[in-house]
DNA sequence: TTCGTGAACTTGAACGATCTAATCCTGCCC
DNA sequence: GGGCAGGATTAGATCGTTCAAGTTCACGAA
C-alpha cells in the first residue's frame, strides 16, 4: 500500500520547497511557469491531494458548507427540499465546497447545533431553507457574522442578508392567467392561513391578477392548513356556494389533491391548480407550477461563494426566480 | 467578541496542563475524579468545543461519514432514498458523526469520488445505497480497507462486508397474502426485469406465496422498465388475458399507479398493490409495502460505528429488517 | 534508608498545511 | 564593477490537538 502522500513528498519530488508546491496550489501567478509545471507534474505523479483538516487548521476555512434536512413533515412537500438539496450538492461540488447535513427539533434546538457545528468542524457558512416571518437563525448568525445565504425571502427583517427565492405571486399570477385564458371567470384560491410569508406571497399573486382584469376575489378565498384532507373541504365549501367558482388555484400539491377529490365527486368539471409540480403532482396529472429548484440552489451557492472567496460585494446579493407553469389535465 | 477557546485556555483556566484536559475528553479513567471535575467545570465556564480539524490531524480520523444523494431519477421511487438520508443523519448525529453528501454522474465518477474524499477529507467511512449485481464500489473499497456499510445486500458478490436491507420477498409475500386472504385467487405480478437484486427478491416473493396455497403463478408475472406508463401497459396486457387477474401485484409505487390507472378504464374491480409506501401511495389511497427506513439508516450507523469505535467485531453485520404492509383502498 | 511501583500529571514533538520573514538570484543602471 | 530593485524561492514558526516519553509523588517492600 502507498505511503502517504504529504507537501513534502512532493516538494522533494520536485525538487523545491514545501511553500513552493503550497504556492503553486494557491497562488500560481507568484511561481515561474517552469517550475510550476514541474510541481504540478509531481503532484499528478504521485497523486497529492492537500489534506483539508491541516489547510483548516492553518486558514480556519473548512470549505465546508451545513444544511439541514428536514424530519419529513408532509411526505408531498418535503420532495421540494430534497431535491433543491440534490442541486446544492451539485453545485458545491463544483465550486469546491461540501454539503455536511444536520437536523434539528425545533429553533432553539438548531441555534445549539449552530454553535456545535461552528466550534468542531469551523464550517464555512449555512444555507438556511423554509425562512419565515421573525426567524430567529438569521439574528443568531448575523450577530454573530457567519456567512449564510436563505432559500426564502426574509419577510420582515430590515436586515439584508443574501436570499435566493421563487417568485411565489407569479407563479400563482401564471396558474390564474392559465384558468382565465380557458375561459374561467370564477376562479377561487385555497392557502395557508394569513401570516405565513410564502403562502401570502401566492395569495397576493392570484388576487392581483383577477383585480388586474377587474374581477373581484371577495368570497373566493380560503384559508386553511396544509393537507390533503384541509384542500378537500376548503374545495367542498367553495363548491357549495350558490355562485361557485369553476377554477381552483392552490397553494400546494398537498390541497391541490385534496380539492382533486372533491371535484371528483362533483358532475361538472372544475379546474385544478398546484403549486410545487411535486412527483405526486406529475403522477396524478395535475397542473403545477414549477420551482427552478436547480437553478435556486446553484444560486444560493454563488451568492455564498462570493461571500466566502472574495472579499468584493459586487453583483446581486439577492434573487429571484421565476417559476413555471407545468400544465397538465387538471387545467 | 470572546477569543478563540483552546485545550489551552481550558487547561490555565483548571490549572493543569493540555493534556490532563485532552484526558478528560478521552480517556476520563485515568484522570482523579477530582481534578476531572475541575475541568469539566472550565469546559463548561468557557464552552470549549475541541477543534475537529486539529484532532483529525493527529488521529487520522474526521468523524465524518460520506453518502452519495442521487440525482433525482423518478420523482415517486427517488423519496424513498431521501427518507433514508433523513434517518441516516438523525442516527450519526446521535453517534457523534455527521453526514457528508456527495453526488457522482457513473459508477466510474463515484470512485473517482471516493478518492477524493478520502485523500482531501479523511473520511471515516460510506454509506452505499441501492447496491447491484457486481457492484464496483464496495470491491474498491474493500480492497483499500476503507470501513463502509451498504443500505441493501451483496446480491452476488462472495465477500461478507455488514449490510443492512429490507426483506422484498417477505414484503411481496405480504402483499400477495393480502389479496388472497381477501378472496383473490388470480393474482398477478408486475416487476421489473430478470437480473436486478432488489425486482428479484420481491418477484420471489410473490411467486413462492401462491405456490404455497397450491397456485400456478404461470403466465402472471409481466416484467418492463419502471414508470406508471409501463405499470399502465402492463397491467392491460395482464387484464386482456382470457382468465384475467382480479389483482395485481406491483414491485414499485410507480407501476402500481400505472396499474391503477389501467383498472380505473375497467368496469370490475381489480385489487392492486404498490412497494415503497411513498407519498404517491398514501396521496391515492394506494396499498403499499412500507420499508422501516428510520430502523434501516439507524442499523447502518450503528454497524459503521461498530467497525470505527471498537475493534470487536461482535454481533451480527448483516441485519434484515422486515416490511409492513399499509393497507388503504387499492387493496 | 533505599528502592521500586504505579497513579497522576506534565512536557516536547508531531500531524500537514500556510504565513511571515528572510535569502537567493538576475538583470539593470550608474 | 558595485549597488539595488524586485521576482522567485526557502526556512522556521504556527494552527490545536494527541502521542510518547518523561517527571513528581505517595506508599510499601526489601
Amino acid at each position: 500500500m502507498s505511503q502517504k502522500v504529504t507537501i513534502a513528498t512532493v516538494a522533494r519530488h520536485a525538487r523545491v520547497s514545501r511553500q513552493t508546491v503550497s504556492n503553486v496550489l494557491n497562488a500560481p501567478h507568484i511561481v515561474r511557469e517552469e517550475t510550476r509545471q514541474r510541481v504540478q507534474e509531481a503532484i499528478a505523479v504521485l497523486g497529492y491531494r492537500a489534506n483539508q483538516a491541516a489547510r483548516q487548521m492553518r486558514t480556519g476555512r473548512s470549505r465546508l458548507i451545513a444544511t439541514r434536512i428536514e424530519p419529513t413533515r408532509d411526505g408531498i412537500n418535503g420532495s421540494v427540499l430534497d431535491r433543491f438539496l440534490h442541486g446544492l450538492t451539485d453545485a458545491a461540488a463544483t465550486a469546491g465546497y461540501r454539503i455536511m447535513l444536520y437536523t434539528a427539533a425545533d429553533d432553539t434546538a438548531e441555534l445549539a447545533t449552530y454553535d456545535d457545528l461552528l466550534g468542531a468542524y469551523d464550517l464555512d457558512g449555512f444555507v438556511l431553507t423554509g425562512t419565515d416571518h421573525g426567524d430567529p437563525r438569521t439574528v443568531w448568525l448575523a450577530e454573530r457574522e457567519v456567512p449564510f445565504v436563505t432559500f426564502g425571502r426574509p419577510w420582515d427583517t430590515p436586515n439584508q442578508h443574501p436570499w435566493v427565492d421563487v417568485d411565489g405571486a407569479s407563479g400563482a399570477a401564471q396558474a390564474t392567467n392559465r384558468l382565465l385564458e380557458t375561459g374561467h371567470r370564477r376562479i377561487a384560491f385555497i392557502g395557508w392561513p394569513t401570516g405565513s410569508g410564502v403562502g401570502d406571497d401566492r395569495r397576493s399573486g392570484w388576487r392581483a391578477t383577477l383585480r388586474a382584469v377587474g374581477i373581484d376575489p371577495a368570497g373566493l378565498d380560503r384559508e386553511t392548513s396544509d393537507g390533503i384532507v384541509q384542500g378537500d373541504q376548503a374545495a367542498r365549501s367553495l363548491l357549495a356556494l350558490a355562485d361557485p367558482p369553476t377554477g381552483l388555484v392552490c397553494a400546494s400539491d398537498s390541497l391541490a389533491l385534496g380539492a382533486l377529490r372533491a371535484v371528483r365527486a362533483l358532475d361538472r368539471p372544475v379546474a385544478v391548480t398546484g403549486f410545487d409540480d411535486t412527483p405526486v403532482a406529475e403522477a396524478v396529472g395535475l397542473t403545477s407550477v414549477s420551482q427552478p429548484l436547480g437553478r435556486a440552489a446553484a444560486g444560493c451557492m454563488e451568492l455564498l461563494a462570493r461571500i466566502l472567496d472574495g472579499p468584493q460585494a459586487d453583483g446581486a446579493t439577492q434573487v429571484l426566480l421565476r417559476p413555471a407553469l407545468v400544465v397538465r389535465q387538471s387545467a
